[in-house]
DNA sequence: ACGCTTTTTGTCACTTTAACAAGAAGATAC
DNA sequence: GTATCTTCTTGTTAAAGTGACAAAAAGCGT
């Protein structure tokens, strides 16, 4: 079948990433305006092909996360996502992109003057209606992202990656808000949080003060799965009687 | 910082399978013998280089699924569970291996005969426990598809995938007990699967009969996610008290 | 018919949940 | 300085869900 002297055939590797992050409530995900065909001018994800055969996966999309978005790896939230490999999904030939999705605290513009110039939040809604098109399949890769961290958002604290290193409870509301496009009781959120054994440590003998009653700070806890999980509601229960 | 003729670096890309499926209600993977160095004659996941640089990630999977155990893609659940590429996890040079988890009904005895002969099920814990040592970071990559079927257990339909097309209520129960490695009441177990929505299908009519009562039997429903979730027990829930 | 095995239905104390009321702790307006 | 506003935090309660176990049902073998 396959006789000896048959060697496979290379393959173009490239790596790309699903940045997300919540500015004024709402999700967005870092886009950048592509500067060469093809689809030059359209936006995409930042990403790039391995540096060289010595650089690991990983490796790689941390240098395009701090290369093409400015942002240090060692500070975010970062799992493979998948690897995407129709024949079809790139003109130019066989590549193959292996995906990271990242999670980033709520951030300023990206920084002018860098490489990661070109690149700029865009709301995600934007995206999954199909308004803003993107190039390659890297809208269905970005589904793909939402998707795993709506999933995330309910049986791990993949949630406080979104906060800063500090954060109050409706810190952390705004977020499963913003994530599942939900609203939610804050009494019973507040409550069923803290319920979640290593969910979240206090921060003792601080509090923010915005308008209201200053809130207490808590911090990420060592918790890795939330038991109990935070549901997602809507997510059509059990229906009983009808 | 890249200059217009600098070229990325091309890259073997390979595609490995982690088949799970139930035997003596123990969990099994399939495992060949590899014969080609490196690793020669060591145990390893069924798996190959793409055939073509038209072929897609898929597409190869299911190809290898028929060539190297005799397996019919169609008929079995299968899905990504992850692209592994450090630099150093083939000494032939660099390999990244895209790997997939298939999930079969219980079978024989893999056909003699075929390119599916040096292939044979093996128990998971003699693998997780170090006892059968494994070429390259196989290892690694089943433990993470035995996770990945641990946790779907839960919010998914896959158990479904280990039984026939048509089970019974203790048939999908022997399932979770030995994926998850825990004993469950068969009385709770029974309602708990039939009262989530579009779980399963009762096949009406039809009955298997073994020793006691006979049971009946079922077909898996359309539902992609479970709600309420099976949750899995022992996985510490609040402690109260204290 | 009797006992054996396995499936299926019942029951009950207990826990968890959702919905809403109300109190607490500041900032701001008057 | 007191009233009012906002937000955070604690209480309360009816309803739903859960786990543990009893018991009935439906076949088979003797």
């Amino acid at each position: 079948m396959t006789d000896d002297t048959w060697s496979p055939p290379r393959i173009l590797l490239a790596v790309d990433l699903v940045i997300l992050t919540l500015r004024e409530t709402r999700l967005h995900v870092l886009l950048v305006e592509r500067g060469i065909d093809p689809y030059r001018g359209c936006a995409a994800l930042p990403g790039g092909f391995l540096n060289n055969d010595r650089e690991g996966l990983l490796a790689a999309a941390r240098r395009e996360l701090d290369e093409e978005a400015d942002l240090d790896a060692t500070q975010l939230h970062l799992e493979q996502l998948g690897a995407y490999g129709d024949a079809s999904r790139d003109p130019r030939g066989r590549v193959v992109s292996v995906t990271y999705l990242a999670i980033a605290p709520r951030l300023p513009e990206p920084t002018a003057g860098t490489d990661a110039a070109r690149a700029a939040w865009r709301p995600v809604d934007a995206i999954v209606s199909g308004e803003l098109p993107l190039a390659f399949d890297h809208d269905v890769i970005i589904a793909d992202g939402i998707e795993r961290a709506r999933s995330k958002l309910e049986h791990t604290p993949l949630a406080t990656a979104f906060c800063e290193p500090t954060f109050t409870i409706s810190d952390l509301q705004q977020v499963y808000e913003a994530v599942w496009g939900v609203d939610l009781d804050p009494r019973n959120f507040y409550r069923k949080v803290q319920k979640v054994p290593d969910f979240l440590l206090p921060v003792d003998s601080e509090r923010r003060v915005t308008k209201g009653r200053p809130a207490r700070l808590f911090t990420a806890g060592p918790a890795t799965t939330l038991h109990p999980p935070i549901p997602r509601p809507g997510h059509t229960v059990s229906r009983q009687g009808e």
